[in-house]
RNA sequence: GGCCCCUUGGCGAAACUGGUAUACGCAGCGGACUUAAAAUCCGCUUCCCGCAAGGGAGUGCGGGUUCGAGUCCCGCAGGGGCCA
């Protein structure tokens, strides 16, 4: 037999043995508990990168770890095919994002088999497949029924060189990220999903994903924003243009109706339907509306900006103050998507306010002070003279009826009086807005609608769907090529039968990665799900993926399951009972002498005195090392998953990818680190196939006595998979490859003397190939083959560690004199208080440390400690 | 600014619900094998004093609770995240 291992030779055979035993095919009928495992799913962009090998290896461990415990397991693949990255492609490559899209999708699909994935492949699909977005089409039509669907209005970032909406933060200093075009605020008309129907729903469910990071759930807490405050309504004075859906009241949301006594002005967001109304006869006020919308949209943006108003020359009358009346402005602060796209300012309580109050020469008027503080003039004076406002909890003062009231109690007083009034109601407001689901690009999901000048939106008849992307399409100019495509969109009205034209929008790619989840239980089904099928195997058991899905895709997929029950495709609400969040691969990264970054294959590294010194491999020349960073192409410290396959084999690299770092925290991928985890597969390799001849006969029955060593090894072996097995459950993936180094350590240090020994060998390389099975498969299959068995590990059980080898019979404490240790005490486990009591004070060291002070207390705590307080 | 998280050897990190701090790996040093090197194997490696035996300090800093604190509490510093 040989003593290297060939990892090139083995990893194909034993791909193709699992493949031609069809071991990773999941039957929905077997008579086992299911068990779903996934891993986020991949943009196809053409090759895999560490982040990939890091996220799929940790999936893949539970996969095969679950698998042989007995569980029927789930672990499928796909691709979020959609997306713009293609349509690039096609404008500067001039190849067209269908054929890009597949051809990378065949080019990581081998990538991604190379690494050994225990993987049902017959499941998967991709989400620009018509058979799969043929049926998001036809979820969509449900929603639509179902009231889930909204055509509304809405300010968005238009490119006007590109033709197209942007996301906030494709928006960069105001300028499109590709075009660098200024970009306008336009307002359209597009498709939105009411996700926001279900924001209580949403924000009660996270309590019960007991098995989420705290962080994320606090991010879709924060992100949702359930805030409870009041309408109230301010009656106006002055001149109000007469406009339709005006009223004579300005109504404005707050969370601090407690502070209304210290309101000094009002205010209107740039796009209150109020401000519009006023600007068309006033053209200093569309001017300065247009400078506002210079800012962007996003809330960042808009929030670090410097605050500007507009007195409108309108008065809002006080609610609770008689004869009392505030100015209102129109305020670049204040956003219409949140509340009413209106406020009243109390600038003593509010920083926004005060900021803004202090540059118009505003009065500040302190409304809530603190406990302590309630009789305190100057303190009062040293808010309004300050620069910052005052927004901690406190007691009402100055305020009439709620004076010495807290926060909280104030706050109800005052909705209370507002409804008797009739001049307000207490309310729920959230950050959280509707979905924009409508993107005006080709490579999506077609939203399946057509527009008729008669009928208004008509559905597409499902008999219709899928609605398929024309092929014939061209992106030499900008914008979307649906909608200049010659034949595409002109349809006949499926209701009255004139010509009409379909909807060229297409859904946020955000839609597809959704619901993908719940198509892998029956990715052939006729119907968008397979009701049972689904619902015996969601939620996932374990979903794995980047902590940058935090907030949208996450929240995205649990507002669509919501949907789909509601819908009656499934029957439940939260997709992922687990959910974990790896940590990314970083890298040093290097510069040449002119400052340009370069790629760590180029890069040789020597130690000279101790220090690490960088020199190009082709040139010699001097190289800096700089800090070490997240992977990616521009800093240009990326190492290829293929280089390092083709170097070490896939389990070298699955193997690192698992040692050292906890999973949840970044990883650095280093090549001596590489070399380590090399060093291992062939150690492990030369342990199993060095001790051929000193084993004994696979299957021999256990000897009845073991010599003292031989029952030292079984501890060890036995000890580490209970660990190991623990570890797995519960994702610790560094402390289980730390338990097999440990065990192989032990097993390096045994010589085997007599049969007893012979077998114990045996059973502790067998137990530590089987550990090392979910996180190497290929090399601990080909070690189980070196051991004798026929039957590969994809078809052997998971041991069971024997509880009996768990314990020692005696164990070692540490004994303290006033909290210091002084000595350890060897002794029965079973031994008695007493008996260690007088062990431990008969101890040389211990009478030393003592030194004839009286012992005052003895603590003794059964097989950890003792401690003497002299 | 608010809330949350993190800080342990030269480095990545262990330490179960308070109980021998630094397991395991990387790097480094010494040795064996070799004509030599690579590979491999064996040892050492928290810091300070000491030839040694041994002693002292020690988990970012300052305090507290406790027989006992990396772990719990309060404050501070640095780093990160989310929300503003």
């Amino acid at each position: 037999m040989s003593t290297r291992y060939n990892a090139r030779t083995a990893e194909p055979k034993w791909q193709k043995i699992w493949e031609e035993r069809g071991d990773f095919l999941t039957r929905d009928d077997a008579d086992k508990p299911k068990y779903y495992v996934l891993e986020m799913f991949p943009y196809p962009s053409g090759r895999i990168h560490m982040g990939h090998v890091r996220n799929y290896t940790m999936g893949d461990v539970i996969a095969r770890f679950r698998r042989a415990s007995g569980y029927n397991v789930l672990h499928p693949m796909g691709w979020d095919a959609f997306g713009m990255p293609a349509e690039n492609a096609a404008m500067e490559k001039n190849v067209h994002p269908k054929g890009w899209t597949y051809d990378n999708i065949a080019a990581m699909r081998a990538q991604l088999k190379a690494i050994g994935l225990a993987i049902d492949w017959s499941r998967e699909f991709a989400t620009c497949d018509p058979e799969y977005y043929g049926q998001e089409q036809a979820l969509f039509l449900d929603m639509l029924e179902a009231g889930i669907v909204a055509r509304k209005k809405s300010m968005v970032n238009w490119d006007p060189v590109d033709n197209t909406v942007l996301a906030n933060e494709q928006v960069i200093d105001g300028k499109g990220w590709r075009s660098g075009a200024a970009v306008e605020r336009r307002e359209l008309t597009q498709w939105f999903l009411k996700i926001t129907d279900f924001a209580d729903e949403l924000l009660d469910g996270l309590e019960t994903l007991e098995r989420w990071p705290e962080k994320v759930r606090t991010m879709q807490k924060n992100w949702i924003g359930r805030s409870e405050g009041a309408r109230v309504f301010f009656p106006l004075e002055g001149e109000i243009p007469d406009s339709t859906e005006q009223k004579t009241r300005l109504e404005v949301f707050t969370t601090r109706p407690d502070t209304l006594f210290g309101a000094s002005f009002c205010a209107l967001s740039p796009h209150h339907p109020l401000t519009q109304a006023l600007a068309k006869n006033n053209p200093a006020l569309t001017d300065f509306i247009r400078e506002c919308d210079r800012i962007g949209t996003s809330e960042e943006a808009i929030e670090t900006a410097e605050k500007m108003g507009f007195d409108t020359g309108l008065k809002a009358r006080h609610p609770f103050i008689e004869g009392k009346t505030l100015p209102v402005y129109v305020a670049n602060f204040v956003l219409m998507d949140y509340g009413t796209g209106a406020i009243f300012a109390c600038p003593a309580h509010d920083q926004r306010d005060f900021d803004f109050a202090k540059k118009y020469g505003l009065p500040i008027i302190p409304v809530v002070t603190p406990k302590d503080r309630v009789q305190d003039d100057a303190w009062r004076a040293d808010l309004i003279a300050g620069d910052e406002a005052f927004t901690g909890d406190g007691v009402a003062v100055n305020s009439d009826f709620l004076n010495g009231l807290d926060v909280t109690t104030a706050k109800r007083a005052a909705i209370e009086k507002l409804e008797a009034l009739g001049l307000g109601e207490g309310t729920v407001n959230y950050r959280l807005r509707d979905w924009g689901i409508s993107r005006q690009r080709y490579w999506g999901c077609p939203i399946p609608v057509i527009h008729c000048e008669t009928c208004g939106t008509v559905p597409v008849p499902r008999d219709q769907l899928p609605v398929v992307l024309p092929e014939d399409v061209t992106f030499s100019e900008p914008g979307n090529p649906l909608d200049r495509h010659p034949t595409w969109k002109h349809v006949d009205c499926p209701k009255c039968g004139k010509p009409a034209r379909r909807e060229t929008d297409t859904f946020d790619t955000f839609v597809d990665s959704s619901w993908y989840f719940a198509r892998f239980t029956a990715p052939d089904a006729a119907t968008p799900t397979d009701k049972a099928v689904a619902n015996h195997w969601l939620p996932v058991d374990q979903y794995i993926g980047g902590i940058e899905h935090a907030i949208l895709h996450l929240l995205y997929s649990r507002f669509f399951t919501r949907a789909m029950h509601k819908t009656g495709h499934l029957s439940l609400d939260e997709p992922f009972t687990g959910l974990f969040t790896q940590g990314m691969v970083n890298h040093e990264t290097y510069r040449d002498a002119e400052g340009r970054w370069v790629p760590p294959a180029e890069v040789e590294i020597e130690t000279a005195d101790g220090k690490r010194v960088a020199k190009h491999i082709e040139t010699g020349a001097p190289i800096r090392i700089g800090s070490v960073e997240k992977m990616s192409k521009s800093k240009k410290n990326t190492v290829d998953p293929e280089d390092i396959i083709a170097k070490y084999g896939a389990d070298t690299a699955r193997w690192f990818m698992l040692s050292d770092s906890p999973p949840e925290r970044d990883v650095q991928w280093s090549d001596q680190g590489a070399e380590g985890a090399w060093r291992f597969t062939q150690r492990l390799w030369r342990m199993v196939t060095g001790a051929a001849d000193k084993l004994a006969t696979k299957g021999a029955a256990m000897p009845a006595n073991f010599s003292e060593e031989a029952l030292a090894l079984r501890r060890a072996a036995h000890q580490a998979l209970a660990a190991a097995t623990e570890d797995f459950e519960n994702l610790r993936f560094n402390r289980a490859v730390a338990r097999v180094y440990e065990l192989a350590n032990a097993i390096s240090g045994f010589t085997p003397v007599d049969d007893a020994s012979r077998w114990a060998l045996r059973e502790a390389l067998e137990l530590i190939v089987q550990i090392v099975g979910p996180m190497m498969p290929h090399l601990a299959e080909e070690c189980w083959e070196a051991l004798g068995h026929d039957q590969p590990l994809t078809a052997t059980e998971w041991p069971v560690a024997d509880k009996a080898l768990l314990v020692e019979d005696s164990i070692t404490i540490a004994v303290q004199v006033n909290g210091k240790r002084r000595d350890e005490l060897t002794i029965a486990r079973d031994a008695d208080k007493e008996t260690v009591e007088r062990a431990a004070l008969a101890l040389e060291k211990v009478e030393k440390a003592i030194d004839g002070k009286p012992v005052r207390k003895v603590i003794v705590v059964p097989g950890k400690i003792v401690n003497i307080v002299a």
